[in-house]
DNA sequence: TCAATTTTTGTGTGCGCACACAGTTAATGA
DNA sequence: TCATTAACTGTGTGCGCACACAAAAATTGA
């Protein structure tokens, strides 16, 4: 019953040295003589030495804190999905030694990033992962931590130039290519397509202008598809001033011969509903998230399709990148786009299922 | 610092016994008077303990020895990707003990099947892990399985009648109703659609059947698609015994009028192909599985979309199960279909990427 | 040359658990 | 009543690693 790897004290025998000297060269704590290490080195090398992660986690019995500073799940319902994600991540990891702690912050204020993001320094944490919605405001706070050294894993909003040990997201201009491609391919011999933006804030949203311009660079890579296809775009300012009906109801004056609509965010399910109440569930509608609207609507047939970020799987691999990070000092992706899928009807249970 | 999770001590002192004692409750090892059982399962319920699965790996220094036994995978390019995904899990279980060894079988000879199958059972390995692709032959290997108490997991081809530990696969009727709706949506006002089963054998396909079953009650379910749409159904042997070009050609002779074809296989680079030859990339085809081929031809954007039943997911998650019942003693569901991807020329990288 | 350092190396303990084995108490029988 | 089992309970060791501390060897200085 031989577990066959090989162990510190294995390499310590080889090479005529304690454990105490491998263990030193092997996280490099100096102290040891340069005869010593060399030897060491060439042993470890020799033999592919690969550390035992489970003893590891056993033996350095460390307590690390995570902060995580997210918006709050409760403002919006497309950040329960993370939060979720996160709160999996923490049970799971619970065992490793990882705690998290989370900070909330109003994704509509950004004084609140700035009080939130003042609390998670005070408190000193091992390692942060923050969704930066706030290009601007987070700057500051992303340079704090990089000076007090604190590794800090962003997601949903890319910002690698602030270097963060990784980047955990969507790519959005693919996402609209994907939309455009499933528009297209549900809509023979071309029409009017409408990109709507139901969202807060257009400017500060560089997602949304991301997806608009893939979704145009999907038709205007093909000359044929350029003269098929026309492309309005509207921005739908949530919450709404006007109500939606009114708006939408304008637009559909100046553009009657809209064959399909695109919504930039997860709100699909404002527009299937005034599909609905219009009467018009012939106009092929594409959406993000599986929002408990979304999905209502995705069933009854009136979304045709929705595109799922993984928004759950976001907060999930951001803690679980950093566990690699700090339990196992594994090296880690500076990016990892997550997967686009393609939800229907038909295939949602089991995303859904998955998602558990 | 401290780590907050409950010992096995702390329940110990508790409860006024040694951890001997706790350690016999927990593991039902007898030996225990019923007033100190009685006493420890109150406090361990008291305290919730959870047990630290980090510790138990290293406790029990097992090694677990797990037979993996499936279709050749140089003779399928299909079964690359299983195969892949078992050697990707093989890596990662080994540091808990778990090692696999693969034996392997002639797809199109149940002979090989049974002659591995045996050399299995006289290695008397932990666990096992087949697919188990000829119902007659395996129904004596499983059930032999079962007489040795060895636990089995089944990918690939479900016999949950067999109770495997877990059977982990597709549903391959609802990936049929997937692939209707995808031509469906694609295929605006109807017309006549081929189901085109590539494969070395129909009867004892029950997958494949499943599929058709699933594609046509899309149609069935709504009157006016019945009517809208005309389904054929053609049996397309491989190896070909007549060339494709022919069979095809034949077929589209009759059905002149085929406006989408669904591949019931992972061969669908094979009508791609022909649709190439014959300059009818407008027919939309519909086809499983990430093959080599397959990308080829979905970038060409002569396959619209490829179903994706991670069949290296399959692989690896088989392992995954079994580590979890043997390594964990976690309990393990009894089912888990995997999510049918929708694939795109647009979002196929990140699939690739996942995979690796 | 020898004590005082400094550098290098070795040893021991703990992490939480599993399990073998020794030790204790209770039940049994003649 | 006391040996003989049987039923139960406690202790010790190891898993592979990290890390503190003790020990040894090499270097320094007067």
């Amino acid at each position: 019953m031989e577990k066959g790897s090989i162990r510190i004290k294995d390499i310590a025998e080889k090479a005529n040295v304690s454990v105490g000297t491998v263990d030193r060269v092997l996280h490099n704590r100096g102290n040891v003589s340069e005869k010593a290490k060399k030897k060491v080195l060439a042993i470890i090398k020799e033999l592919n030495y690969e550390p035992n992660l489970i003893a590891r986690t056993l033996g350095t019995n460390k307590v690390f804190n995570i902060a995580a500073l997210v918006p709050d799940p409760d403002l919006d319902l497309y950040w329960r999905e993370p939060f979720n994600g996160i709160e999996k991540a923490e049970k799971e990891f619970f065992q490793y030694g990882i705690r998290i702690k989370k900070y909330t912050y109003n994704q509509y204020n950004p004084d609140t990033f700035i009080e939130s993001a003042n609390q998670v320094l005070e408190n000193k944490p091992d390692a942060i992962l923050v969704a930066p919605i706030f290009f601007n405001v987070s700057q500051e706070f992303l340079g704090n931590c990089k000076e007090r050294n604190i590794p800090f894993v962003l997601i949903n909003t890319d910002d690698r130039a602030q270097k963060p040990l990784s980047y955990i997201g969507q790519d959005s201009y693919q996402s609209g290519l994907l939309a455009a491609k499933m528009l297209h391919y549900g809509i023979n011999g071309g029409g009017k397509l409408l990109i709507a933006h139901l969202a807060e804030d257009l400017e500060s949203s560089t997602h949304l202008i991301k997806k608009e311009k893939g979704f145009r660079h999907y038709f205007e890579q093909q000359e044929e598809l350029d003269d098929q296809f026309e492309i309005v775009s509207h921005y739908l300012k949530i919450p709404f001033q006007v109500p939606l009906l009114d708006q939408m109801d304008a637009i559909m004056n100046i553009n009657p011969d809209i064959a399909g609509i695109f919504v930039t965010t997860s709100k699909a399910f404002e527009i299937a509903g005034y599909l609905e109440v219009i009467g018009r569930e012939d106009i092929k509608l594409i959406g993000y998230d599986l929002l408990e609207p979304n999905i209502n609507y995705l069933e009854k047939g009136v979304i045709d399709f929705l595109i799922n970020q993984n928004a759950k799987g976001q907060g999930y691999l951001g803690v679980s990148v950093l566990n690699d990070y700090l339990i196992f000092k594994k090296k880690v992706d500076q990016l990892k786009y997550l997967p686009l899928d393609i939800i229907s009807k038909e295939n949602l249970q089991y995303y859904i299922d998955s998602e558990k």
